[in-house]
DNA sequence: TCCAGGTGTTAAATCGATTTATCACGGGGA
DNA sequence: TCCCCGTGATAAATCGATTTAACACCTGGA
């Protein structure tokens, strides 16, 4: 069965092509109801769906989004982004283009020339983490930025505001008591993460402002991974009891399952004897840890959204600035008091069993 | 600065645009060398780049694919069958139109629409897990199914096949001389998926197989998460020391992220007293397991691979089948021999350091 | 009777390519 | 000299919509 063209169902309705275009786009115009109601029934009696080609060919006006990324089909994380572009895409109508460019720079330019091609509205670039990235040459001067930072300014981009999610983790852990803190950070040198900066940038603030000075002995690096993290954390609960954290904050859930290791090995309990949070709420490490792991979420899904009601321009305000989205903790059961705050009145602790195993950031 | 035109290329070539489409086509032709040179030469001067929507309309051939899947962006699994599916898409020039319906039937049936009305050339119809599927009203008969099996006959799909690979995992425990191998399946009963009875059903033939009687005390299920593993787990290890388990085969990764919290908090180790096998390989929970996890891999990236090939009709033997992808054994070090084979010599079995800890398949 | 003005509808141009059918020209054979 | 044929290039139709400009008809007032 060939395709159902807007001549057929003009024939059936015995107008002209015109006034069934200008019927289905509810174009103003002069028809009158009755053969708007005769157009109308026509074209469902045929079964009329109109060519988006040929409707873009001549509104020079496509409906759809191309989102160009780095490797977001690839990492757990970013799924949560392309969700929340995608939905807000669907709501207005838009459909995307998905191309993922395995970071190599040609695939990368002729994925930018295969989008204009096809003359989409918008285009979004996407990374899977936090970082600067140089422009792609051809990128138009609209496209947004998702959770990164385009090297020359004058575009638009959404990024997860590490500094303040590292000051929330911090304050998580001051507010329970703690004083003696440890900031397991990653040792990555190349292609650093933004993230490891500014996190640790918010929880020193933080220290500051609760007036605790921060001990170099309470930093420790590691390669992103649970083993990288537990060897970091193992060098932590080698210091002389005095000095030794009460509470470590891991630059990432990876680290901090190798935390969880590092404290098992060593016989002490989580949170009674150490505390710990991590960053990035990954649902599969996070919350199966035992106790689940207490952490900041990056809101991926909101990233998304925001890049993409920019991108439609659904969002007027916000014109060429750069975005920072709030990182809300996700408390579960790995952070507690101190154990010296604990320890005196010997068991008397509230059970940590009832607290909240769900993921649901507080707002 | 406005579209460049065909058009402009051959006023600038001082041709005809038949001519410029002939030559930048590579259609048969009569078209001179010298003319060829010159319009190409024109073409990139003024930096032409063909509008796919005009060629689109005229070919009735858009060089797009329209990929529609229930939750594909929010599931970490999921994410390799896209990047499959894209790497073969841009291999071959086509663009990919992503659809997340998140499960919902208007929504999915307004994508099926959008994608027509685009005129996309293929269509590929996604799950997250390996199930059946009703198919949903308006897809194209020539839609490949990925990852999920339609309800109706007739169309090409491609899932794991999870009977072998419950199968290889059985052997893989079998051949380390194990003789009492439990098996922790899913307790989901609504819409449970196909995968758990394909496993199970490999694992017994392996047992018939080796010899082995199925002994029902062995079978255990729970909760797909790692407290259900735990749970699940626990319960084996109440058997008595006789009839308790040597071996034991997760549904997946998350129960046996489970199944080690609850061998370590009995004092057991892995895999010196038991042996743990998984399936899925996700890498944030397999790899970064102590030790890391032995499991069977699902192949999401072959398949994603293999979907796109056939819906775009790159691979012609495959015409109406379903296609059944090879589940590989992933080694790590969560696997050993039993204790009973072992305890002999005292100490003396090699290290298991310095096993693989890599993710590559074995082929 | 003629024209102005309003109402309902449509013919034709357009978007930017591809593709079919045709044209112009020159050389060689009868 | 005339015709045929091969070579090189192009005019025009087409894909399926939207949109502009115009057409036909009717009513009422001068």
């Amino acid at each position: 069965m060939a395709r159902v063209r807007i001549s057929d169902v003009a024939a059936a309705a015995g107008v002209s092509v015109t006034t069934v275009s200008l019927v289905l786009n509810d174009a103003p115009s002069r028809i009158s109801q009755e053969t708007r109601e005769r157009v109308r029934a026509a074209a469902d009696a045929v079964g009329y769906a109109p060519s988006s080609l040929a409707r873009g060919l001549r509104q020079q006006r496509t409906n759809t989004v191309g989102l160009i990324s780095d490797q977001i089909a690839t990492t757990p994380y970013a799924g949560r982004m392309l969700a929340g572009a995608q939905d807000v895409a669907r709501r207005h109508g838009q459909l995307v283009f998905l191309v993922d460019t395995e970071g190599d720079a040609d695939v990368e330019r002729a994925a930018i020339r295969a989008l204009a091609a096809q003359q989409v509205d918008a285009t979004i670039y996407a990374s899977m983490w936090h970082r600067v990235v140089r422009v792609p040459e051809g990128l138009p001067r609209d496209a947004v930025f998702l959770d990164c930072t385009p090297e020359v300014p004058g575009f638009r981009s959404v990024v997860p505001d590490d500094r303040a999610g590292g000051a929330a983790a911090a304050r998580e852990l001051v507010g329970a008591g703690h004083r003696r803190i440890a900031f397991v950070n990653t040792a990555d040198t190349v292609d650093r993460p933004i993230a490891a900066d500014l996190r640790f940038e918010g929880y020193l603030s933080v220290l500051a402002e609760a007036g605790v000075a921060a001990d170099p002995a309470l930093y420790a690096e590691g390669e992103v991974s649970a083993r990288g993290g537990r060897q970091a954390v193992s060098q932590l609960l080698d210091l002389p009891d005095e000095q030794r954290p009460t509470a470590i904050f891991c630059f990432n859930d990876r680290m901090a399952a190798g935390a969880y290791m590092a404290v098992r090995a060593r016989g002490l309990r989580i949170p009674e004897d150490i505390s710990i949070i991590g960053y990035d709420d990954q649902q599969l490490i996070a919350a199966e840890q035992d106790p689940p792991l207490t952490t900041v979420a990056l809101p991926h899904y909101e990233m998304g959204r925001w890049a993409m009601e920019v991108a439609l321009g659904i969002r007027a305000g916000e014109t060429d600035a750069t975005h920072q989205m709030e990182c809300p903790v996700i408390r579960r059961d790995s952070v507690g008091p101190p154990p010296a705050l604990v320890a005196k009145p010997s068991r008397r602790r509230t059970s940590h069993t009832e607290r909240s195993h769900s993921a649901t950031p507080e707002r």
